[in-house]
DNA sequence: GTCTATAGGAGGATAGAC
DNA sequence: GTCTATCCTCCTATAGAC
């Protein structure tokens, strides 16, 4: 059946990706404005516009429903990374580090909570985002190295800070901080954040 | 029979300190491990030693009990830069900063969930929370014009920039990511924070 | 105030019709 | 696969004896 209606099956197989894709930028969302333990997959789907039951036939809990938004993230710094267009190591830094920040202020950054361990156990196990991870680390850290073997980079930081320091961004909440003060709008915020993770809060 | 029983009553009084003492440490600790959602009352109270209810007679909830430990290190924090001795203004700000990290690092930082919306307006509610809330950044703001007078603070960044970016050390992750790595001890850590905090990322 | 036991409710997950 | 309705577990909070 497949084989003698493709076009038919393509669609409805397009439909549901479709739906998927929807639950997944939903918990998406969901997860970088309260967490992993205060989400409730009745919210996700009531946000999603579809019923829990049928949530739950995409995603056998919620936690496989967390996993993949997570994976989904991981995936994007991956092509985002790789379609990087050929600049100077320490500008490859900053531009990453920007994207992040734009991302995450966009509300589409999910934290990966440091606390739940079932989750993290999960992602651990998970080839695609252990992959991902890798492959970002790597991308990163090759970039890092060439920025301190050319006196670029803090002489004071070993190469996995500076890479750790990155990532951190991604959960920065002086982002939120920020602009709960109402005082300066996103680009300026995110400057500023720019400007104290590469210079720092001291004067040069 | 207060009167006529001063001693006696005052013992009663202290022991019951002294446990209340001994709740908000346990759900300080709880707290910044798991996080408001992922601690459990039963936990808290089972190692604490007590049985759930008795924790109640000193908190009427969940939430409040978190206020309390919220409270708790508002007040210590008050009181170590009250008693902070003078220094030059950018020096106080490194040891603020080393002070908070150190607290982290030991697991007696509770982290304020920026989610949690209920326990937020709590604390914005409680007197004692808000004026050491403005108490201690007021004291931190003097320090940062005073550094920014002298021309020692990074010329980018706004005097509530380098504020939030300070509180944001309270619940900076690369401090987990690095311990985790096993490749540093606590002391190396903090230094490492402390310079990509105060120098950047960047070399000078 | 401390305990045991339990009420009450939220939320993750499933049954079964369509 | 989607729905409605329901189950069941976990957790907050309380009742009531001591």
């Amino acid at each position: 059946m497949t084989s003698t209606l493709p076009t038919k099956v393509s669609f409805k197989t397009q439909m549901l990706q479709a739906r998927e894709d929807a639950i997944i930028q939903t918990a998406s969302r969901l997860l970088a404005e309260k967490g992993f333990e205060a989400m409730t997959v009745d919210e996700v789907a009531a946000s999603v516009g579809i019923a829990k039951a049928s949530l739950y036939k995409h995603f056998s809990s919620k936690e496989d429903l967390a996993a993949a938004a997570m994976v989904r993230v991981m995936q994007r710094a991956q092509t985002y990374l790789r379609d990087l267009p050929p600049q100077a190591p320490m500008d490859q830094l900053r531009t990453v580090a920007r994207w992040t920040l734009e991302l995450k202020l966009r509300g589409e950054m999910p934290s990966l909570p440091s606390q739940n361990s079932t989750l993290r156990a999960k992602l651990v196990a998970d080839p695609v985002y252990m992959d991902g991870l890798i492959d970002v680390s790597d991308r990163l850290g090759a970039w890092i190295e060439a920025a301190q073997a050319k006196g670029l980079i803090n002489p004071a930081l070993p190469a996995i800070a500076v890479l750790y320091t990155l990532y951190a961004r991604a959960c920065d909440p002086v982002l939120e901080f920020l602009r709960m003060g109402g005082q300066h709008d996103d680009a300026q915020i995110i400057d500023m954040v720019m400007s104290s993770c590469f210079e720092g809060l001291g004067a040069r």
